[in-house]
DNA sequence: TATTAGCACTCCCATCACGAGAGTGATAAA
DNA sequence: TTTATCACTCTCGTGATGGGAGTGCTAATA
């Protein structure tokens, strides 16, 4: 969409009408902004501007005699040139900080926490994903044996995540033998990638190859983002919002919300941007988005690991607030995801 | 509440209105009962049962004029004594037996595919929690280091559970340190439960301790079921139930689905009983379960694992088969889980 | 005593009509 | 370009109306 030109007073009214519609919900006419907002020109001349912002597919009505209320295509030109600056306030961001610092130093905790802050801070439903390795090295291995013919693999990758894996075995095998196998399987293969692997792997027979192959096999697995668990959090509240008074609009932001495929799916989209994503009403790509909104943000330390992580909520959302927390929230996230798995190797 | 007194010809009433509303939602009254079962008498005989059942508090009209529907006491009447025999199909049980051995040998695995094939199999959301260990016992442990002043803990429970701690030092500790104080600590500790552990921990002192104080916190930590992970499916199509049309309603089972505490609070009552538990509409404990119905089962194996598994649903809900749908899973959990954590420790 | 037929009664629900109110669009003047 | 004015449209709440489903009661019957 190319940039629309539009006059000063235009763009205000816009801007107006956007507002206090998120606030109230409810279709704003061109007497309450003329009583409201001292634009020094009488409501006739903004229900001029109300028809031109419709004309220019920003605004629309309900049915004849009712107020105007914003277009997905309204939100739009409001997020990309009517938005005041979006960053929480100071005090917030305090508040949050220090819930973070509270936090036990875990990953698991820190997605936790990230989307009951998100939830509180946004009125929409909050998501991450755990964060994924762009290329995974291996830094240690460990086989245990659980059971007789149980044996447990773990996988300690560079980044600190853990893989585990279960092997069945035909025969019982001694704990000293997994030792031998995973010492000469860990001098080999320590630092390598899923590239380097193959290579390496041949100089190896029997068990302690399958058991290379496992690990290989693994790998590649986790470099595939369907592993990924999704925190979630705050449905229950976003469902309060009017938007979602009857039956088939709940179901539709409830499956948005569940579904991973929808999250794979713009996965890579987001992971080539820095900034946070606003996704308003799927952005025509999606048929199921009808009125719903993401706001997104790619979150880790570039070329090392990344997730995701945002909110999802109804198209009449605060955006501002709610990209100002979700960026806050990020960049958060990032800077302890820096500490861990910072600069070296 | 004692048992009901009822002749034969009512409880076959009752079943027959359960059914009927189960199945269409929608009252059933005295005429179409006549007319659709062939219970030999006529539509007027049946208004007296009807009459009689409602003054018992099985049933209830939502108005006068209005057919009867069951109340919760009708429904509970009806799962503790009029319900069929309530095992899946074999058919059904044979499918869903072949996708748990299509599935990767992995706890996180089963439980996916635990609570996708009860949403698929009853008319509910289904949910699982992960398996917590009865009494942790340490199996190895392991310190990897991950940065200059990040290490990371790795414990590998008896159970074959993995817990990991992140621990950020003040100054660098070369690797070869890290090995030396965790191969001291598992001579010493591999075996030991929470309870032995502060007696083993004396003889040790500075870093090597501080890392087994860690650990005994973790233990601990991992015993109380706040860090479990809840498993989730199926909330979009349960929501599409016509008792979730409105509002409120759907906030409320949403509610239901996602807290944490709730589960929490019911989870020592469903522990100590072996068979599938059923709660209709809270069982008058729980507030915000009107209409709503749980159907949980314990899963894992005896003092060792165990975890919750279950759906959770209208109050309108074909309990016979959710009832075997959730047994038949239950069961197929344990035998899984019993080939790993079986016999000896 | 249990069952049945008959009948008045109650209440829901869909439909329509109606008026008030809010807001628009258009026109013509400033 | 802005403004005042006014007719027009559409929603929404209210009340009236009638059909229909199902009940509760009574009196008769086996």
């Amino acid at each position: 969409m190319t940039e629309l030109q539009l006059s000063q007073r235009r763009k205000q009214v816009l801007r107006i009408v956007i507002q206090e519609y998120v606030e109230n919900a409810q279709p704003v006419g061109s007497q309450s902004i003329a009583q409201k907002y001292d634009l020094g020109v009488s409501a006739a001349t903004i229900r001029n501007d109300l028809a031109a912002l419709e004309k220019a597919g920003l605004l629309t009505h309900p049915h004849t005699s009712a107020g105007r209320i914003p277009t997905d295509g309204g939100y739009r030109y409001f997020v990309a040139n009517l938005m005041a600056h979006t960053d929480l306030p100071s005090q917030e961001r305090h508040m949050i900080r220090h819930q973070f610092h509270q936090a036990r130093q875990e990953i698991d905790q820190w997605l936790r926490l990230s989307t009951a802050v998100l939830a509180k801070a946004s009125t929409g439903a909050a998501l991450a994903t755990s964060p994924r390795s762009i290329t995974s090295r291996i830094k240690h291995l460990e086989l245990i044996g659980i059971q007789d013919t149980a044996v447990l693999l773990v996988l300690v990758l560079a980044t600190g995540t853990l893989k585990q894996q279960l092997i069945t075995l035909e025969q019982p095998i001694f704990q000293e033998e997994l030792s031998r196998a995973s010492n000469q399987l860990n001098v080999e293969i320590s630092g390598a990638t899923a590239a380097d692997l193959p290579e390496k792997l041949e100089e190896f027979t029997g068990f302690t190859r399958e058991v290379g192959e496992l690990v290989l096999k693994t790998l590649l697995q986790s470099e595939e983002q369907i592993t990924e668990r999704v925190y979630r959090h705050g449905l229950a509240e976003v469902l309060a919002e009017p938007e979602f008074a009857d039956g088939p609009q709940v179901r539709r932001i409830v499956q948005v919300f569940e579904q991973r495929t929808l999250l794979h799916e713009i996965y890579d989209d987001i992971m080539e941007l820095s900034d946070v994503q606003v996704m308003i009403a799927g952005e025509g790509r999606f048929g199921d988005m009808q009125d719903i909104s993401l706001v997104l943000s790619r979150y880790g330390v570039p070329d090392r690991v990344s997730g995701l992580l945002g909110v999802v909520g109804p198209m009449r959302m605060p955006y501002g607030r709610t990209i100002g927390a979700v960026r806050y929230v990020a960049t958060l996230l990032n800077e302890m995801m820096h500490q861990l798995y910072g600069q070296n190797h």
